[in-house]
DNA sequence: TTGAAAGCGCTAACAT
DNA sequence: ATGTTAGCGCTTTCAA
């Protein structure tokens, strides 16, 4: 298993190491004929590059460090999934660093992958203010984008849906299909994403006149808050519950359910994000779908644009507006499907999908 | 932004690189004073060890690839979790290779990661069949354990949980609980896991004389299959479906359900794995803990020995025991804690847990 | 178009 | 304990 080196396809395709390597990294144009007798070495010796040793000469490793607060949250996966595909169209991989929901994990992240030359950085910061150091020195040193949450102005070029669209669409909604007195759920935490939400509900309010303005709950994003959080509001005096994400709005539904409401006859329930869990509770969740496959699509484009050297002075910041994702919870169904058996065909062996990829059809 | 050499450090401190090297690399004794000075001018400089340099010289990138079937399956985020934490123990980071449960990506995957040349492998095999000719080929070059799935025997070292005594507890507490007539609901797939806990499932009904051998339902490991099979199932004719995983119990009870089936009170339903899915549905889950920790821990020190090179003829094959967790979908709680209020305080800023990871706390 | 030579930043022999 | 030297495998000037 000794590695197969440049000089000894050279040396079998009867040429320089140079030439090897112009034709196999297709940089420089190199004769058809000679091109060909290395290819041919190549292969027949099972030739496999040394990336590293191509990396230290050519400045550039083709990796890009992904680093999240917190991998199991239940809406990161389909979005990390999204952006290793959008890297590898671009022949990059990510190396990826959890942190623990820590910022000083996070900085401690941030260096090793700074030393291990990354080309670039993809950060969903942990904590607004405190992410803050972290990520501007980052920034300077590579390129880098900020994905969902922000982290102070201009600091980095960042991507992220717009949230308080989000929130209107949802206020709309409940509006529309009759709700008059709602109350919101959210979370007091240190990201950006918590405080836009919150804000964009109470701008919301212009469409509720009966409404309570003062039902407004703060906690985390968590189902254990959103139970909390029932009992803290008086229920029967609120007609629907915008939740600032799906966790808080399953922990709602929960508790809603067992005080003997219900969803969507007596209150109606909101969340955001469409995580996978969303349409599989009971009843399904209408919520805010993030658009993801953009979110990373974007954020590989900003990179890109920062890697070739195309960033002008001013930070940019992509708003993608989300989509409502309208279920149970807040309408009734128009069919009663529950009478319908339900058509199923399981896949043979592992076709890959092609589309989007569907959460309900994950498979373990 | 250019960035400090070592030879910088050494103009600065006085001696000589390999000096420097050996203070700040650890790996050789060296005089204290000479050393702190090298650590002083290194720490003034801001001078970050190049990895690539380091990587190419020492013939080790101190990186491990992680090939997952897809990320989005809602069992891997904590597994990945753990599993990078794992590695970071070891100084290692992993870089994260996504195959969409397709055997060719998962090939080119792996070529991939070897050019970038890992120092090892940690790979979920997408197929058992269609992988293993990847995976030997892997094997053969680097140290490659596999996790969850098998993939033929002999083929590489492996970690996974022991799936026939995860159903086996399964069974023993439903005939303790009274049930007498269970059905099955699998996966007909080209993975071990499968068929271990689709075997152990007819093993078992050793416990069950009246049970009817006949009823298993083999499908995908989708929520939507469990929906269908229950309309295959003649529901009334058994008290208990034991799942192959938890999205199919999910769906299974979904469905029951909706057929105007009490749950636990008419039929019992289990699943397997413990997603954080698992204890947000209604009635909340029973199932099987996959000890994702330990899993993680065992599978890097089977790298650790490889790397070590103190691996020894015979590929080591280790099984975990997994843990039953009774949840209300197979008995009724003790006490009726709908009737109590939720306790509950939302975390103040970002602390990290130190403790394993509760899913319900998961904050977006 | 091709070859020769330099060197990316570091570690590991080999000296001292 | 420290310095000198030779590469790791590749890309990229610079010549031819």
């Amino acid at each position: 298993m000794t590695d197969v080196t440049l000089r000894e396809v050279a040396r079998l395709s009867g040429c320089s190491v140079s030439t090897v390597s112009r034709v196999l990294s297709g940089n420089r144009p190199v004769g058809s004929e000679t091109a060909g007798r290395v290819r041919a070495a190549a292969e027949s010796l099972g030739y496999v590059p040394n990336q590293v040793a191509r990396s230290l000469r050519s400045r550039s490793t083709g990796t890009v460090g992904l680093v999240l607060p917190q991998i199991a949250n239940p809406y990161y996966p389909a979005l990390v999934r999204e952006l290793t595909r959008a890297l590898l169209a671009g022949g990059r991989a990510a190396l990826l660093a959890d942190c623990d929901d820590d910022s000083e994990a996070e900085a401690a992240r941030v260096a090793d992958l700074l030393g291990r030359r990354v080309d670039a950085l993809l950060v969903i910061p942990v904590d607004e203010h405190r992410s803050r150091a972290t990520v501007a020195d980052a920034a300077a040193r590579v390129p880098l984008v900020l994905l969902d949450r922000g982290c102070g102005p201009q600091v980095a070029d960042s991507v992220a849906v717009d949230h308080g669209v989000g929130i209107a669409m949802v206020m709309e909604h409940l509006a529309a299909t009759g709700r008059r007195r709602p109350a919101f759920v959210g979370a007091a935490g240190n990201d950006s994403a918590a405080a836009e939400r919150a804000a964009a509900y109470t701008a919301g309010l212009a469409h509720f006149p009966q409404a309570d303005p003062g039902a407004v709950e703060l906690g985390d994003f968590s189902v254990e808050w959103g139970r909390a959080a029932v009992d803290r509001l008086r229920p029967l005096r609120h007609d629907a519950v915008v939740c600032a994400n799906d966790l808080i709005a399953i922990g709602v539904i929960q508790r809603l359910r067992e005080r003997g409401a219900d969803v969507p006859g007596d209150v109606a329930v909101t969340g955001f994000d469409d995580i996978p869990m969303a349409r599989l509770t009971v009843p399904a969740l209408t919520t805010v779908r993030q658009p993801v496959r953009e979110l990373a699509a974007e954020a590989a484009a900003l990179l890109d644009r920062q890697l070739s050297g195309q960033a002008g002075g001013a930070r940019r910041s992509v708003r993608l507006t989300p989509e409502l994702v309208v279920r149970a919870s807040t309408v009734h169904p128009p069919v009663a499907d529950a009478a319908l058996p339900t058509q199923h065909t399981p896949r043979a062996g592992s076709e890959a999908d092609s589309g989007a990829h569907d959460p309900a059809k994950e498979t373990q």
